[in-house]
RNA sequence: UGGGGCGUGGUGCAAUGGUAGCACAGCGGACUUUGAAUCCGUUUAUCUUGGUUCGAAUCCGAGCGCCCCAGCCA
């Protein structure tokens, strides 16, 4: 914890918090977080957010950290969404250590405390409807009315309540409410519902309960009996604290501190588990794992690491501004570290056949290419040279733009690792007028790429042989969403109607350098001169791996392109 | 128009009465066997308006704008 003679690197507000509890004893100098995913749903970025931030926060002050599953409603929430909840947020590094929790342990202790209210006068069973519930509520601006039901006996209420769990009572016949203030200018105080009967099976306690807990009379116990100092969460509980506080004052039991903070949104993308359940039900992807979503999953088997999105999470900071997130940092993020770690490959995506008309046929050598500049100890391997080789279809221009470099008619270019290489003609095909094959010659004194002559090569380009290629197939992706904020419907547009068409773009006649045909499932190259790319999880088969784009090298000369089309329109 | 929050470059986060700073993005340059990476430079900001003060992003008043709340969802 100690940062030296650093300068203490700003904190955001919670830490704060956190520090003056520390110096003034509040909870005994204890910090103890937790994250408590609903599970109705996948993981999303947003979420990382929240456990870097809890799992963090417990670690840098000597503290613990639960994962709880907010699990008080049975008809939303399912086994499968549990399993990955557990896998995502064991992916991203946070421990739990032995403490996975679910709120639907402690559905015995919460009846009892909801006793308890009954008891002291504090909650009772009210026979409203819902729709009648909602017009005695009042608006935001008139105060509700008390329900004719409020004031029945201690006795009653009792009666009613375990006869409420006993079965007796069909769904919606019956509520049990805290009885606060019906004039609160807080909706939340005007008696809220804290159980309600749900004839269903839940998918953990089964068919023992058949009435529910809800959220807000449940998250400050499930807190409270956990031991929590500090429960941190989005902004839209804000209005829920004073509800949070009152359940544990009139219970008078330990009194965790809700702080909250404002959620992640990140541009072209959308981050609510609704919209996200809905672009894979209607399939606009092709599930939750779908390596264009911004879940968890989806950005792993995208190739993001754990490392990127914790940097990501520590970068975006901390604080109570509603803000959205350039996508740019996130991938500046990942761009970062694998070009640490990623080993580079030759690979080419479109490609165009390249013949050195002055190369022996049949004639092979093997090139020494540098694993990883950035890393030494990744060492070199040997790539094999021929006459006919692939180069992307890009790296060839017949008359080329301004500012291009590459290779064009009487232009020369270095094949990366191998020899310096002069155009000398081009095939077109009679039909479509495309260009299909290039022809060179090469500079046998340029062996290994160097120009012993001194002589300034402006452009160096990738090469794979044809002969000893292998074809795989490669995923380019693009955002999901052409519009920087889809869930914007000002316009009166879905978010769907944002969806980006070219988001996903397969390439299957790619050819790759030999060795990768052997890649594990889940290694992580850099193409290079493209971007980083990754063995697919799923649809990889041994010996037949495909690959998917986790995200594209910078890219100056398109950027320059793009404005010279720009400024002729 | 009730209540709760929030307003700092294009974006996000700092500055806690004393030189408005950092990162990303953008732009320019150096270097380069990846038009990558790296390095250097650089454009751009305190919602408005009064006040307190030697001095205000910060404190006070008034206004404006944005977000959240009327589930038996979380």
């Amino acid at each position: 914890m100690d940062n030296n003679n650093l300068p203490a690197s700003p904190k955001d507000f919670i830490r704060e918090i956190i520090d003056q509890h520390m110096v003034s004893k509040q909870f005994d100098g204890k910090v103890h977080t937790r994250f408590p995913p609903e599970p109705n749903g996948y993981l999303h970025i947003g979420h990382a957010k929240s456990i870097a931030l809890n799992s963090g926060i417990a670690a840098e002050y000597g503290g613990k950290f639960n994962l709880r599953f907010d699990d008080t409603n049975p008809s939303k929430e399912e086994v499968e969404y549990v399993e990955s909840i557990i896998e995502d947020v064991r992916w991203l590094g946070a421990d739990w250590e032995d403490r996975l929790f679910y709120a639907s342990d402690y559905f015995d202790q919460l009846y009892d405390y909801a006793i308890q209210l009954i008891q002291k006068g504090k909650a009772y069973v009210d026979d409203l409807s819902a729709e009648e519930m909602r017009e005695y509520r009042g608006t935001l601006t008139q105060s509700g009315k008390e329900s004719p039901y409020r004031n029945r006996s201690i006795e009653e209420n009792l009666d009613l309540f375990k006869r409420m769990r006993a079965g007796e009572f069909p769904d919606g016949a019956k509520v049990l409410r805290a009885k606060i203030d019906m004039a609160s200018p807080n909706l939340n105080l005007r008696d809220p519902v804290i159980y309600r009967i749900k004839h269903e099976d839940h998918h953990r306690t089964g068919d023992k309960w058949c009435i529910y807990p809800m959220y807000d009379y449940t998250h400050c116990l499930s807190d409270s009996i956990e031991g929590i100092t500090h429960s941190i969460c989005t902004l839209e509980f804000e209005d829920h604290r004073p509800l949070y506080d009152w359940v544990l004052d009139e219970l008078e039991v330990f009194h965790p501190q809700q702080i909250e903070f404002a959620r992640l949104n990140l541009n072209y993308t959308v981050l609510s588990k609704r919209k996200l359940l809905q672009l894979v039900n209607e399939k606009h992807v092709s599930g939750w794992d779908d390596p264009r979503m911004p879940t968890i999953s989806g950005f792993r088997r995208r190739g993001y690491t754990t490392e990127a999105i914790r940097n990501f999470c520590e970068r975006i900071g901390v604080a109570k501004n509603d803000s959205v997130v350039d996508m740019a940092l996130l991938e500046y993020c990942i761009r970062e570290d694998l070009n640490k770690r990623a080993q580079r490959a030759m690979t080419v995506l479109r490609p165009l056949k390249l013949v050195l008309d002055n190369y022996p046929e049949n004639q092979v050598e093997y090139m020494e290419c540098i694993n990883n500049p950035e890393d030494p100890a990744m060492g070199t391997r040997k790539v094999p040279f021929s006459k006919v080789l692939y180069i992307e279809k890009d790296d060839f221009r017949e008359t080329p733009p301004k500012g291009y470099f590459r290779l064009f008619p009487g232009n020369e270019v270095r094949l990366r690792y191998a020899y310096v290489v002069k155009c000398v003609s081009c095939v077109k095909d009679d039909d479509t007028g495309e260009v299909v094959e290039v022809h060179c010659t090469y500079d046998p004194a340029t062996q290994g790429g160097t120009t012993p002559d001194g002589r300034k090569i402006k452009s160096t380009i990738h090469w794979v042989s044809a002969d000893h290629a292998f074809d795989a197939e490669v995923r380019l992706y693009d955002r999901l969403f052409i519009k920087a904020n889809p869930s914007d419907s000002k316009d009166g547009k879905d978010f769907k109607h944002y969806l980006n068409p070219n988001s996903l773009e397969v390439l299957k006649d790619c050819k790759l350098e030999p060795f990768m045909k052997d890649a594990a499932s889940g290694e992580r190259f850099q193409f290079e001169r493209q971007g980083y790319f990754c063995v697919d999880t799923v649809d990889s088969q041994p010996g037949k791996p495909v690959f998917n784009q986790t995200v594209s090298l910078r890219d100056t000369w398109a950027k320059i392109e793009q404005a010279q089309k720009k400024s002729k329109k």
